[in-house]
DNA sequence: CGATCAGGTTAGCAAGCATTAACCTATGCC
DNA sequence: GGCATAGGTTAATGCTTGCTAACCTGATCG
């Protein structure tokens, strides 16, 4: 059924990647998807729609299984491994995704915006809840920070990556944990 | 002399961060600088060479002053401090700059693209030269991950930074030293 | 004094854009 | 069988864009 839909959401997230939202035009996301141009149109309501969509699956999707995580009941040091390693397997996995979210953010529409913005808050609590317990020394607007300065090296994945996957994989989890945790190891 | 040519390019360059750069009409630069539309013409052959102009000037800008830390003869631990605290003080005081050089990469013309990526190569391998003698269990290519990794930490300031200055600083200067050198208080 | 010229101005142009309109066609259903 | 509908098509529209052309003005200087 929807699925000529999330062929034209792949594809536009990839298009927008390479080139940024207003470098693509909707003739271009069209012939990347087989059909052209105006077609989309029996499918969204236009292009914002195709980003707005697209964001805010992003930012849910990130959220409900950081959420899974943090709920696992583990320690607080094992909860932030395992946050650490869901960002890190989320940004190895869909480098676009991640480029688009740090970049197309001033053109997504208010109500969009608005709802990408509740999201990614709920999920950034998740980590400073877990960062409170163990970093006694920070209040809460630095362990915000110092979580989403951490976001910001582990989504530098997409810019540089010129070695394997696997070793990517255990390089950013191990700088992501020792940046926040100086000590253990 | 060139005095409008130095307003233009900042006045473009805050724009180009809020709206990026096909998102900036070269009226709305021309607006921005009291002056309208097509008199940037007078200064700039056009509205690709502003950003041209501002990209390379940035990554400049870091490599020279990088090489003047990394000449300055101290012991590699030394280095690298004074390496970051470089880079988090350029990434505070020019938050626009460092957006633009994150997202706008892909709307450079092709001679700015090789002339940017050559200053930032040779910024790199400050850090990767650096590195590599603190981090023997490090390959080349591993330090260079780590150092974009790390350059990701530093540059997420503009899209966070809800602490005071001072604060940010610090926290990041701790936050990448950590992350690439875990022990070390 | 008069010419040059730097640095503005507005008008206009060709191209590209998102979107709409009008039309076609196959498939599934009563 | 006929008909609604889903999912395409091309053509057209109106807007915005970067850029050029043509023109103006005041300062500088031989």
């Amino acid at each position: 059924m929807g699925n000529r839909r999330e062929q034209i959401l792949n594809r536009a997230a990839n298009l927008f990647a390479e080139r940024g939202y207003l470098g693509v035009s909707v003739n271009d996301i069209g012939e990347a998807c087989g059909i052209s141009g105006p077609a989309l149109y029996k499918h969204f309501t236009g292009k914002d729609q195709v980003l707005a969509e697209t964001l805010t699956t992003i930012s849910e999707r990130l959220l409900t299984e950081g959420q899974k995580r943090f709920d696992a009941g583990q320690t607080p040091d094992e909860t932030l491994d395992s946050l650490i390693e869901w960002h890190v397997s989320f940004a190895l996995s869909e480098p676009a995704l991640i480029i688009i979210q740090e970049r197309e953010w001033p053109h997504l529409d208010p109500t969009a915006q608005a709802t990408v913005r509740k999201f990614q808050g709920a999920y950034i609590d998740l980590w400073v809840s877990t960062l409170l317990v163990l970093r006694s020394d920070w209040d809460r607007a630095t362990a915000r920070a110092a979580a989403q300065a951490v976001f910001g090296l582990i989504n530098s994945t997409p810019h540089s990556a010129r070695i394997d996957h696997e070793g990517m994989r255990t390089l950013l989890s191990e700088l992501a944990r020792n940046a926040l945790i100086p000590h253990k190891e």
